[in-house]
DNA sequence: AGGATGAAGCTTAAATTTTGCTTAAAATTG
DNA sequence: CAATTTTAAGCAAAATTTAAGCTTCATCCT
């Protein structure tokens, strides 16, 4: 899981960075508002910790272009604001959660948790039609039968899974599961979409990865909502 | 949008189920936790809003009952309890967010649209009529009916609504959708255009896309009952 | 006024290009 | 060495473009 920093206060930003590295995630750190969106703006992040008061672009600035953009990512705020006002307009402007400093780490860690747990839920199961997924023990059934996927086809299929009923483009494809941040014409997702519908199909799970054209691949529940 | 209040003290509980309605959300009351926990389960809520301390069955039970049963609607905890171990313990039981009593209204508020926001979101969706497109999963709706054009179709669209209420020239739609930056007597827009008509037509979204004779095109919201 | 005329736009079908699927073989990993 | 991952190439299908005939609209002329 990558989290992005953006917070000049050296202290702070150590702090977050260290003890956030202990619990495995991928920090990346901005000194400053402008330098925070490029970033935000050219990786793929899973999550934004974003300090109100930063240099050369204010939070919620970085907050408004990057909803602006099209970027769903979740962004939990840090300030020393404390007005009702204050957090409000934090939120509207497109956070996800907000924290007054100072703060409890413990605290922090359980936000980042809620906020990733859409994302990293090793408590529930993925599902999707017969399809089973449990991320946490690296299993898919398919009904009662189980798949014996390789690893790169399991990152593909939880990718896919985890974003059902939405388009899944080749380049988040290409970043999310193979951790490439670069265009290049390869043809590896085409030939993994093909490994997966054959074992999937295999189980009697069929029609479950659909492509769209010219952008990518979606998985739909069979039965119609 | 349709909430579903746990909570006993009638006073809190009156006092949300008004200001709630005044902000035109459907809301529903149950007084204790095995009730709240039916109510959830048999019904489709877009959000709730449980107190820790309830009878019958506290709130850290109802969340997770309703976690283990696959249900994925956002939870807002409100409680009185106030350590960080409290905070901490609630999330990870499956809750979203957690509030303080006593609070403010309009943090509140705030704090639900940022839960309700994933479900309309509204924010980065573009509108026309009953056309509803979201350019980051390259989705199209005719009201709840998906549409699926082909990715020039798509960006085509997507120019004229971003454009609506104004006139697309033929050289600006060439240089915007084409990339085509030269005088060309071709006419890809015509039959794009009529692609365009006959798919949304078919999706019941008709006089739409408006003929400017020598000009070019432009996209018109249709007058609301 | 009303038909003739030409330009602009619409529609359809066919030609061309792009994209995705599949397979087999090569490269990489452990 | 065996399993996994990646590359490459041929084939098929879909998307895009071109081209041609047809329709509509505005204007001009009788």
């Amino acid at each position: 899981m990558r989290i992005l920093i953006i917070e000049d206060e050296p202290g702070i930003a150590g702090f977050l960075k260290e003890g956030l590295e202990e619990e495995y995630f991928a920090v990346d750190l901005a000194y400053d508002g402008k330098r925070g969106l490029d970033f935000a703006l050219t990786n793929e992040y899973d999550l934004l910790i974003v300090d109100w008061m930063i240099p050369a672009l204010s939070g919620i600035e970085v907050c408004r272009q990057l909803r602006k953009a099209g970027s769903l990512v979740p962004i939990l705020f840090l300030t020393a604001k404390d007005t009702v006002d204050d957090v409000v307009f934090g939120l509207d402007a497109g956070a996800n959660d907000y924290m007054k400093k100072p703060f409890e780490f413990e605290e922090l860690l359980a936000r980042i948790r809620v906020q990733l747990r859409s994302k990293n839920s090793t408590d529930d199961m993925l599902r999707a039609g017969m399809l089973t997924i449990n991320p946490a023990t690296h299993q898919v059934f398919s009904g009662e039968e189980e798949l014996t996927l390789t690893p790169k086809e399991f990152a593909l299929l939880e990718y896919l899974v985890r974003n059902k009923e939405r388009v899944c483009t080749r380049s988040r494809i290409i970043e999310h599961v193979w951790d490439i941040h670069f265009d290049s014409d390869t043809s590896v997702i085409d030939v993994y979409i093909t490994f997966l519908r054959r074992k999937l199909e295999a189980a009697g799970c069929e029609q479950l990865i659909h492509t769209i054209r010219g952008v990518g691949y979606i998985v739909r529940e069979p039965a119609s909502p």
